[in-house]
RNA sequence: GCGCCCUUAGCUCAGUUGGAUAGAGCGUCGGACUACGAAUCCGAAGGCCAGAGGUUCAAAUCCUCUAGGGCGCGCCA
């Protein structure tokens, strides 16, 4: 585990957490940070400049030309010092100095508008290799977020059908934002909402009743608001053969729960199915009828009313949507609802949300939004942090939500929403129809069984979550460099091909003691060991954003430079596997780095690291 | 009409929570294989970061307005 890192000790935490990013602990940046900081204060200390009132900041800059981190710490001081940056950024330098002794610090200078470029020397980024393949598996874990536990709903979508190719962007997304709270030293709980209660159910069960009619020799037509799709005969069938036909004319009463039942259990068995296609499992299964069942709803209406969090009262009339008529007051809605009647409304509009939400019906049953209310304050009973991963559609809910928790003394920060944007699937450029009506949208498993569950995870992530993300099932299936999953894994599979070929070839071993790897020393070499060792710190920062296309993208950029030094290496002659044993060995170590780092990252994604890549086969190509 | 999200190279998108001369891939053009995987790489061309103001040492990034695109908007879930 990543505990036997050397970890910086940590002086002050407020001033800890004032420097730098805070949730940064990667160790040669934090090293860097601390040293600063102890300078920092020494010259305050000394009356050199004031003591640092706002953070200042370490970071890798974009040039690697100006050096390995940048530090601001001048400009910052500019101000409150009243002086200009970079008459401070000079003396800043000479503390540093004078507190790294030049142990590990190889050049400092002044750039840009007051900017201190800081370059360490070689040996110390190269110390911290053999670390990386000492962790393996685990190295790029942290404990930023330790002994927090986090809450991660995401999927959740109705039991009424097989997921399709949007719900499997949300799934998947969640799935490795929970993955990263995980690697960051959160408790993370995978968990999935059943909507099994409402008027959806409802109408699944009644198409199987009507589907079960067809099966009996009646000619029936299916609503425009049911479920057609052949799952739906399959459940029908199903009931048939077990309990025969005498559900054909009996009354609703006798069979809608019933039949309910047994729909929700079917389609819940295909819902596991497709998740268990593209790797997703989940913690906890809560069922919303449970809510109701078990007293849930009932209790927390009860707490709501003694906290005096509702009242009984008439929504605002609706914002008319531009060219329709505001319907006249009193006149019924599409449910038939006239909209004079009273209902309980919890005070939502206190704590950010525009109008007061209904929780309860003015017929007296509860609202959907009132079980979710209460589901979220269960879940906040059970983590520090929620996160719902949902679509896009229900960005308008989140407000509410926020709201809920603000007004029950939580915080509206305890809960953070990932927006999913939609999938424009496509096949070779050409849009795929995606009818509703017809039930024909496209299933996650026909996309899965096309292009393979590695394809289809990498390809969800990389886009940021809210924007739209364009998935071409050719392009997916395609082994080119267009094709980024393949990029990547080829990347993991050459290395994997080099270490083998050099203990078949009887070469020297990889080696990560000092001297050896001290022959690095090639900018693509330093720059390759940069990155690696820039891992866990990714790893942390998207953690803490709910980022995981960054993973993605990160690992396109590494496996990027390193295919492109090993490119460089063939022309030049200065093969992986050379003449010279000490450079091969530290190459090798540098290899074996990589490919544990790569690997780390795919398993975030999860996505499958090969060791080599299945021989292509253009044969197949029409 | 109101709210939220988006607008960066011809196309698809990144941009390290405000840093230096805005980067990739695809496409275009031109190059590199007696080889540990050329399933790769190198180079060139390509930009008013939608537009206008503001905040400050510093803005693609934060605020306001405008123009386009998406989503949502009564006791459906």
């Amino acid at each position: 585990m990543a505990s036997s890192t050397p970890t910086p000790e940590r002086a002050d935490p407020p001033l800890a957490r004032r420097c730098g990013r805070g949730y940064d602990r990667a160790p040669m940046r934090q090293h860097v940070v601390d040293i600063v900081r102890r300078a920092l204060a020494r010259g305050a200390a000394e009356g050199r400049w004031p003591a640092l009132a706002t953070p200042f900041t370490v970071d890798p800059p974009r040039d690697p030309r100006h050096g390995d981190f940048a530090v601001n710490a001048a400009m910052v001081l500019a101000k409150p010092a009243g002086r200009p940056p970079r008459e401070l950024a000079q003396g800043i330098i000479e503390a540093i100095q004078a507190e790294d002794g030049g142990r590990s610090i190889a050049s400092l200078e002044i750039a840009g508008p007051g900017f201190v470029n800081l370059k360490l020397r070689p040996e110390v980024w190269l110390a911290a290799l053999p670390e990386v393949v000492r962790q393996g598996a685990a190295f790029g874990r942290s404990e930023v977020g330790k002994g927090k536990r986090v809450n991660v709903e995401f999927v959740s979508a109705n039991p009424t059908g097989p997921m399709h190719v949007g719900h499997g962007r949300g799934a998947v997304t969640g799935d490795v934002v929970a993955s990263l709270l995980d690697w960051s030293g959160h408790a993370v709980t995978r968990e999935y909402y059943v909507n099994d209660h409402g008027a959806q159910v409802q109408t699944l069960a009644r198409s199987v009743h009507l589907r079960y009619q067809e099966l009996l020799g009646r000619t029936v037509t299916m609503p425009p608001k049911s479920y057609p799709g052949d799952y739906v005969i399959e459940i029908a069938r199903s009931i048939l053969v077990e309990l025969g036909p005498r559900f054909l004319d009996a009354p609703e009463a006798e069979w809608l729960d019933l039949f309910r039942e047994r729909a929700v259990a079917h389609v819940l068995a295909m819902i596991r199915s497709d998740l268990a296609a593209i790797r997703i499992s989940f913690d906890v299964w809560t069922s919303e009828r449970k809510l109701y069942d078990s007293g849930t709803v009932q209790r927390f209406l009860a707490e709501l009313e003694a906290k005096d969090l509702v009242y009984w009262g008439k929504l605002p009339p609706p914002k008319s949507k531009k060219g329709q008529p505001v319907p006249a007051a009193g006149a019924p809605n599409e449910e038939g609802i006239g909209e004079a009647e009273d209902l309980l409304l919890f005070r939502s509009s206190l704590h950010g949300d525009e109008v007061d939400r209904p929780v309860k019906k003015s017929d007296g049953t509860p609202t959907y939004f009132c079980a979710d209310i209460a589901y979220h304050w269960d879940k906040r009973q059970r983590a520090d942090q929620l996160v719902d991963v949902l679509g896009a559609d229900h960005g308008g809910y989140v407000a509410r939500l926020e709201a809920a928790l603000e007004a029950l003394g939580a915080s509206r920060h305890d809960l953070h929403v990932v927006l999913i944007q939609m999938v424009n699937l496509t096949r070779g450029g050409e849009a795929v129809k995606m009818s509703k009506r017809s039930g024909n949208v496209v299933s996650l498993q026909e996309v899965v069984d096309e292009v393979g569950c590695d394809a289809t995870r990498f390809i969800f992530l990389t886009r940021r979550a809210d924007a739209q993300l364009d998935f071409d099932i050719e392009l997916a299936k395609r082994q080119t460099l267009d094709n980024p999953v393949f990029y990547v894994q080829y990347g993991h599979a050459r290395l994997a091909r080099i270490l083998e070929k050099a203990a078949e070839a009887d070469a020297p071993e990889a080696r990560f003691d000092a001297e050896t790897l001290a022959v690095l020393t090639a900018p693509e070499e330093m720059d390759l060991v940069k990155r690696i060792l820039s891992f866990p710190d990714l790893v942390a920062g998207a953690a803490l954003a709910w980022e995981p296309h960054r993973v993605a993208f990160w690992l396109q950029e590494t496996i990027g430079a390193f295919h492109s030094y090993y490119t460089q290496g063939k022309r030049t002659g200065e093969r992986f596997i050379g003449a010279d044993p000490v450079k091969t060995a530290a190459r090798l170590a540098l290899a074996r780095s990589l490919k544990q780092v790569l690997a780390n990252g795919l398993a975030i994604l999860g996505v499958s690291a090969p060791e080599r890549m299945e021989s292509r086969d253009l044969a197949e190509d029409v």
